[in-house]
DNA sequence: AATCATTGCGTAAACGTTACCGTAAATTCT
DNA sequence: AGAATTTACGGTAACGTTTACGCAATGATT
């Protein structure tokens, strides 16, 4: 309803005494314009203060982008991968009717062979740019050379390896992350407590991963010399009763004040707690919005969940994409994620 | 370079032995089609999964929609409103593609009169929707019936008038905000402390807005039992001085070891502290991802910053306004903003 | 002086969808 | 039975931009 009718490149042809065709070299500056034309429309163009129109753009450029996405499958010990593949998905909705679309193609994070047959997978059809979860290091590496001859462009998401991927990364700065935990634990309890790092989970091909956040975490707490006693172990397990048996060992021995549980399996530590009342309750930190998460957050034994918005991240490197491939905007480098803290009072709030 | 050749309007018209004529009809169902051509069309529809390409109808469309913004203007005391007004700039590059045009309208908080003619400006012009910050109460219901007769659309932002406008509110829930303080303070203090709960500003018409907020928190920490001695001020100044000079009377007089500064003034509550050494220094926490409270957040003083985001409630309006009259997607209820924690480990990766 | 390449520009056809206009056939009304 | 109306559909011009193609004028090469 509103009057301004939309000044476009018709109107920029008329006022220059050109053709629009003119217009459009001077606008995707192209050759075959002679200077003083160029620059009589660029004027023009400053001074109305001329925008294209989106879609008329797009529409009149066949851009079907495709895009491929090579990330872990959603096991039942960890929903983790599930809330990056929502955000993904919900990408897929969004984008699919501006002429983006994306194929999903899942591997198995403890078995390397299936992460390598995906990866051929996705040469098979001509993507123009792949987003992709490095868990595998060496074998990633090598996916993105082979790439890169291919013209694919890549971008990360959750963790990095830096210098890699030819479009950057999506994800949390997980050396901060640790830090944060350990801020978080300094107000959780008083000088010369005794505090249990724990990792918890059967696979370990991202050590490096959890160790970067683990750094973060003591070299926070040793620097405020607050004489904490911090203790490192690890339960390589994935089923409860499993994990439950090395922790009541574990408590027992140590008796910690705090609990800091490096990744998303902080579940099983709070449902530890829950159902034996018998062992005194320490304070429990850990990572991600995992319904079984939030459960025990909203539940009171879990003080603080740290979240990295996996399914934003997945979202971000579509939204990313897009505006790189479509909207041909400046690359515009990639912030890392925001580090939300969640108690039982703001989880309810928290966004998908 | 994808293969897949985009499935659209004619290829539907062509397996259905129809014009594109009457694939439109179905399509955007209207009259003028018998039910078995109707039928044998959507089944096309539906086994091919077909999805309209937006670029094409909102181009064939000429969709300019207009939406005006009414929000107070940002005061040198509180910076709140740019931070909103970024959020809504923001949008308007984004959207000014597709052919929204937007226009903003800024009142005096102080002053009723530059509301009510901001106001009256915004009917000068035709406008499809109007987002506003509801400020004062009464004027904005009268603003809001004057819009619905004149079949202007209205959304609220930041602060809610219940039933009052037309298509929802975005912004936080108060009352969860508060009790989130609360959550906060009973990790930062110990049982029997002195709370000071502290409304700093001159200004007094967003009084409700600050006592949703003071209810929660105290309701939060009394059920606890924990025997906090809650005590609540105002200091009903802007200048810092002026500020400073009653602040220092109150601690003196109270000695609180938690300060909870109700609004986005928490910067100068810092500063006194900062300045001050000769003063123990309380627990702070506060509001807002304004740039003078992160400094304190950084230097430690503040404890605490709850944002609202309200860059983002900007963005989200408009982007809601956008999803509604362009996309015709159905009114999918607005949900409250995320009420986020910010620590001097986070506030780096707080995104704008 | 004839040929050829280059420079600078215009014309028109796409892109997928919407919506107006026209018109046979079917139905209803006199 | 003829006229009037309704039903069901087809044809087609927009929407603003991109781009393939064409063509005149100029300058360079034989």
């Amino acid at each position: 309803m509103s009057e301004k009718k939309k000044f476009g490149i018709k109107d920029i042809a008329k006022l220059a005494n050109v053709s629009i065709a003119t217009v459009d070299r001077v606008l995707n500056n192209r050759k075959d314009v002679s200077d003083v034309t160029r620059e009589k429309i660029q004027k023009i163009i400053k001074e109305n203060n001329y925008r294209p129109n989106m879609y008329a753009r797009s529409l009149s450029v066949k851009n079907n982008l495709s895009i491929a996405v090579l990330i872990p499958r959603t096991s039942q010990q960890t929903g983790y991968w599930e809330l990056c593949l929502t955000g993904i998905n919900k990408g897929i909705d969004e984008f699919s009717s501006f002429g983006i679309n994306i194929d999903v193609f899942l591997y198995d994070q403890e078995d390397v062979s299936t992460f390598n047959k995906a990866a051929d997978t996705v040469f098979e059809t001509k993507f123009n740019a792949v987003v992709v979860a490095p868990i595998f290091i060496e074998e990633t590496r090598c996916f993105v050379d082979r790439c890169k001859q291919n013209g694919l462009q890549t971008i990360f998401i959750n963790s990095d390896i830096p210098n890699s991927s030819s479009l950057g990364y999506v994800g949390p700065d997980l050396y901060s992350t640790g830090r944060l935990a350990g801020n978080l634990t300094s107000y959780l309890v008083q000088d010369e407590s005794k505090l249990l790092i724990l990792n918890v989970g059967k696979g370990l091909q991202n050590y490096k991963y959890l160790n970067t956040k683990i750094e973060g975490y003591t070299k926070y707490l040793e620097n405020l010399g607050r004489n904490f006693d911090i203790v490192l172990r690890d339960i390589h397990h994935n089923d409860y009763n499993d994990v439950s048996r090395e922790l009541s060992n574990l408590v027992e021995e140590i008796v910690p004040d705090l609990i800091f549980v490096t990744n998303s399996r902080v579940s099983v530590v709070g449902q530890f707690f829950h159902e034996r009342p018998d062992f005194v309750k320490p304070h429990i930190i850990g990572f991600d919005f995992l319904p079984s998460n939030v459960d025990y957050l909203a539940k009171g034994v879990v003080d603080f969940l740290i979240c990295q918005r996996p399914d934003k991240q997945g979202y971000l490197a579509i939204e990313y994409l897009y505006n790189y491939f479509l909207l041909k905007e400046k690359p515009a480098d990639i912030k890392s994620m925001p580090i939300d803290i969640l108690t039982i009072e703001n989880y309810l709030f928290y966004e998908n």
